[in-house]
DNA sequence: TACATCGCTACTCAATAGATAGCAAGAGAT
DNA sequence: ATCTCTTGCTATCTATTGAGTAGCGATGTA
């Protein structure tokens, strides 16, 4: 219980390796991780601010995740509340296609509804 | 316990709109989603040799992610195994910068380790 | 003083994940 | 046919995480 925060270089929640990609998608695959990312993309936001973007996500979880990511410096505290670092930034241009890909994917599983399955 | 499936156009974990990006997002935030998508990008693959790629995940988390990933058309059943879907390719296509992005910011944490904090 | 808003903690209960054992089905060898 | 090995998967139990709700201390404003 030394440190539940994934870290690049070691060993992360079931994988050994510890590789980055690894620790990323373990930071990431926590329930809202993703959507406070995506959320802070759009400027800075208070606490409150956030938890009712996050669909009213309770705080003891939205407090959690922003303690991951502060330390993982993906976002940080600013004068307006919450935002993105520029490393955080970054990642979130990289989730941004995401976006796009999951509107053509929603198309996709509609379609299939009307089809054999 | 109709759906517990996270499904563009509907409700999702907590997200109330069920826009398409949410319903992805509550999907792969979920343990070792990404992970799965992220190995099977390399080519099909069994049961259990997903399983030990994933760092040992027990086979009632695999097999949960597989059944979500499979209704949601990411991934497929083949002759090899499993394997990503035309979809779920595309899918894996945009998570790849990810892997870049990922060992930048392991370098910019151990950096900062030697700094200030 | 009396609000209102803010970040955040405490507490309880439900849902999810982890760990392990093992079964049914198919393939190959004897 | 039977023995054995692998494969996909279920069952069971425990540990961890998330959801829901109440509310505190700090700060600002009238």
């Amino acid at each position: 219980m030394t440190s539940e925060i994934p870290t690049p270089g070691q060993p992360v929640r079931g994988s050994k390796t510890g590789q980055p990609i690894m620790a990323l998608f373990d930071l990431l695959g926590r329930s809202w991780a993703l959507g406070i990312v995506w959320n802070l993309s759009e400027g800075p936001m208070t606490f409150r601010k956030l938890q009712t973007e996050c669909g009213g996500v309770s705080p003891t979880v939205l407090n959690r995740r922003i303690k991951e990511l502060t330390a993982s410096r993906i976002i940080e505290r600013g004068d307006d509340g919450y935002q993105l670092t520029a490393t955080g930034s970054e990642l979130s241009d990289r989730l941004r296609p995401l976006g796009l890909w999951s509107n053509a994917w929603a198309q996709t599983l509609d379609e299939g509804c009307h089809d054999s399955d």
